[in-house]
RNA sequence: GUGGAUGUAGCUCAGUCGGUUAGAGCGUCGGAUUGUGGUUCCGAAGGUCGUGGGUUCGAGACCCAUCUUCCACC
């Protein structure tokens, strides 16, 4: 199938920063960057119904697991309900990692050979391999619009010869797995996208490496990972700086993994589109809230008598129809109640985050709007 | 009234032969969490061991008295 050259249309790029705003075309929807895709890892963004993702959240694309979903419940099924898609009930476009950030956070389980890594399932303690083939293969049964590469995800701290090594292996992996891509069709008639990665922790040197390897790809889009791993922000946002110096600035740019809303809009600032992270879900569920005035800790007890709303600004529908008060009791309480209303705020802050952002972009303000919100952002009440 | 049991952190309870600074779970308070093994993880506060006496180098533990609560029997 012949690739898509318009998949990433830029309509307005800042002038004060390297931010731009556009529009990334699949197959399932237009999606408006800068972006972010709330973390569906087993099919579900836990504790959320689809129907609320897309009009309370207006999520505009979402993520799926590629370890999780083929261990459980695995692909046939997927596959007899004509992909992830209409098995999950999900008309928008998906992204599925490739399940190398699962294998490798396994690492008591996993051994790498040269043909990829075998691991022991979490669930049930079976074998299995992931190549860099099969996890093409893999995405290609689920059926996500944008498939990632098999790469390892370097942990932090890192001696230099070890991300070099690492680095080498994500490269060679990345080799099979273009091959793979280019050789295979899509299953369900619509086009995917295979995005590469960009590894080298954070070694300026193995960063510009990558960096150029994975352009020479010529892939529609691109993907960082390897940071938000523990590493200090700045060292974070200059391999941003390093990397998109490379990669091409026609296609989109995915930092994987990131972040908080501060790191978000610094990123942003440095070119970045997409973007992914587990943080107003997870920590929402264990009562951290993201609001427009800063973050808070709902189970603080300085909360318990506090009446007024979740987030006065509050883009979610419960934002501002429940009160600090009550989620503190839901949350406090361990009702599921609680970790569902934390998550649909706390992912509908960061959905009206990058939505502003690209706003400001248009309007030529984001520059003076970043510097404020990473201030406000940053607040801890 | 008699006999038996009981009393240790906010709650439920451990505490060996009498031996270092009395512990646990839950709860409370605070923190962590970055391509989700997260109902998770970490830390802190919290004690006149019912009370009073005694034995002992040393008592939450042993002895005496007393009070509390519970049970059984009159």
């Amino acid at each position: 199938m012949a690739e898509n050259n318009n998949m990433f249309i830029i309509e307005s790029k800042d002038k004060e920063t390297n931010a731009r705003a556009g529009t990334v075309k699949t197959a399932h929807g237009e999606i408006p960057t800068p972006i972010f895709m709330p973390v569906g890892t087993a099919g579900t963004v836990k504790g959320i119904l689809q129907s609320d993702l897309e009009t309370d959240i207006k999520a505009k694309i979402i993520l799926g697991n590629t370890y999780h979903l083929y261990l459980r419940p695995g692909t046939d099924i997927i596959n007899r309900a004509g992909g992830l898609h209409k098995f999950i009930s999900w008309r928008r476009p998906i992204l599925t990692d490739s399940g190398g950030y699962q294998v490798f956070s396994l690492s008591d389980n996993r051994k790498l050979t040269s043909e990829g890594a075998h691991f022991k399932s979490h669930i049930d303690g079976s074998k299995h391999v992931f190549t860099p083939e099969n996890t093409v293969e893999i995405q290609r049964l689920i059926g996500a619009d944008i498939i990632m590469a098999f790469d390892e995800c370097t942990p932090w701290p890192c001696e230099y010869a070890y991300a070099k090594k690492s680095l080498d292996l994500t490269h060679q992996w990345l080799d099979r797995a273009v091959i793979k891509f280019r050789s295979t069709d899509p299953i369900y008639g619509y086009e995917q996208f295979l995005f590469p990665i960009v590894q080298g922790s954070t070694f300026e040197d193995l960063r510009r490496i990558s960096a150029e390897k994975i352009a020479s790809c010529n892939m529609t889009g691109n993907a960082i990972g390897g940071l938000s791993v523990g590493e200090p922000a700045d060292e974070m946002y200059k391999m941003i700086e390093v990397v998109n110096e490379i990669l091409p600035a026609d296609k989109p740019r995915y930092l994987m993994g990131v972040g908080t809303p501060a790191n978000i809009l610094e990123a942003i600032a440095r070119g970045i589109d997409m973007f992914d992270c587990v943080m107003p879900t997870r920590n929402g569920r264990n009562g951290m809230l993201f609001t427009s005035e800063g973050s808070i800790n709902i189970r603080n007890k300085k909360w318990s008598d506090d009446l007024s709303p979740i987030d006065i600004n509050g883009p979610s529908e419960v934002s501002t129809r429940y009160s600090k008060a009550y989620l503190r009791h839901l949350v406090m309480s361990g009702e599921n109640l609680g970790a569902q209303i934390a998550s649909l705020h706390n992912l509908a802050f960061y959905l009206n985050l990058v939505t502003e952002a690209r706003k400001k972009i248009i309007e030529g303000e984001f520059g003076k709007w970043k510097t404020m919100m990473v201030k406000r952002v940053s607040e801890r009440l």
